[in-house]
DNA sequence: CTAAAGCTTCCAGTTGCGGGAAGCTCAAGA
DNA sequence: TCTTGAGCTTCCCGCAACTGGAAGCTTTAG
C-alpha cells in the first residue's frame, strides 16, 4: 500500500509517516519503483503511534511503548511506569498553566480596556508582583 | 553594566539576554572593549520581559506588550486584548491536557503494573478507544 | 606574569513535524 | 501515443525559544 492510502487509514499526514520512518519508528518495505510499500502491520503501528501522540506521549515514549507492545515478555509494570511519569508531567503542566491563568485573569479583570493608557497589566509586568 | 550582573538583576541567563538582543527586544550600548553596556532602562525591560514570559506570553506578544508599555498613547484596550487572547489560549491548553489526563489516568488505574505482560494501556493504544 | 573568570561571536542541537523545490512514476484521457 | 496531472521520492529550510559548546579576546586577582 502506498503512503497516501496509509495516511488516510492511519490518520497521519504523509510527512509525519516519512518522519517516523526517518527516526526508525516504522520500517516499511520498498517497491521496485522506490515507493514505500506498507504492510498491515505498519498501518497498525502508525495508528498506535498516532493514539499515543494524542495522549501526549513524547516520540521517545512512543518508541518505548511500541517496543513494549511488540515484546511478548514485557511486564505491565514497565508500561505503567512510563504512563505514570507522563501523567505526572501532565499534572505539572496543568498546574503551571493554572497558575498563569490565575494571575492573568486577575489582571485582565482589573484592566478597564478602554481608550485610556492606564493599565494594571502593564503595571504588573513593569513592577513584578 | 556587564551582562553577568544584568543577568542576576534581571533574573535571566546571559544566553537569553543575548538572544533578546539578537531579535531586537533590547538594544544595549557597547563599551570600547566590545562588551555590552546595559543601562538601567535595559534591565527594566529585561525584567519586564522575564515576567511576561513567566505568564506564558510568546516572544511576539512580549514584543507587542513592550511596545505598548513604552507607548504613552496606548489604549488599555490594546493590552487587554493581547492578554485576553493569551488567556483563551491557556484555557484551551488546559482543556487539552485535562482531556489527556482523564484518559490516561483511567488507563493507569486499570493497569495492574505487575510482572505479567497483559496491559490495558497497550491494548487501548492498539485498538483505539 | 599567569591563570582564571568573564566577555565576544558563531554554529549546532533541541521537539515534531510542515512547506516547498526538483525530479521520478504512474494512471487516465485525447 | 502523447501528455497531463496526481502521487511519489529525497533534500533542505524553518518554526519557538532558547541551551550548549567551541574558539578567542579582555579583564582581574594573586
Amino acid at each position: 500500500m502506498n503512503i497516501g492510502e496509509v495516511s488516510e487509514r492511519a490518520g497521519l499526514p504523509p510527512k509525519t509517516i516519512r518522519y517516523y520512518e526517518d527516526i526508525g519508528l516504522v520500517r516499511p518495505l520498498r517497491s521496485d519503483n522506490g515507493y514505500r510499500a506498507f504492510r498491515e502491520s505498519d498501518i497498525h503501528k502508525l495508528a498506535f503511534l498516532g493514539r499515543a501522540r494524542t495522549l501526549g506521549f513524547s516520540i521517545e515514549d512512543c518508541r518505548t511503548l511500541l517496543g513494549l507492545y511488540e515484546d511478548e515478555t514485557r511486564e505491565s509494570a514497565q508500561v505503567k511506569s512510563v504512563a505514570k511519569e507522563h501523567l505526572t508531567a501532565i499534572d505539572s503542566k496543568i498546574a503551571q498553566l493554572k497558575s498563569m491563568r490565575k494571575t492573568l485573569s486577575h489582571l485582565v479583570e482589573a484592566c478597564q480596556g478602554d481608550h485610556r493608557p492606564d493599565c494594571p497589566i502593564l503595571e504588573d509586568l513593569a513592577k513584578g508582583s
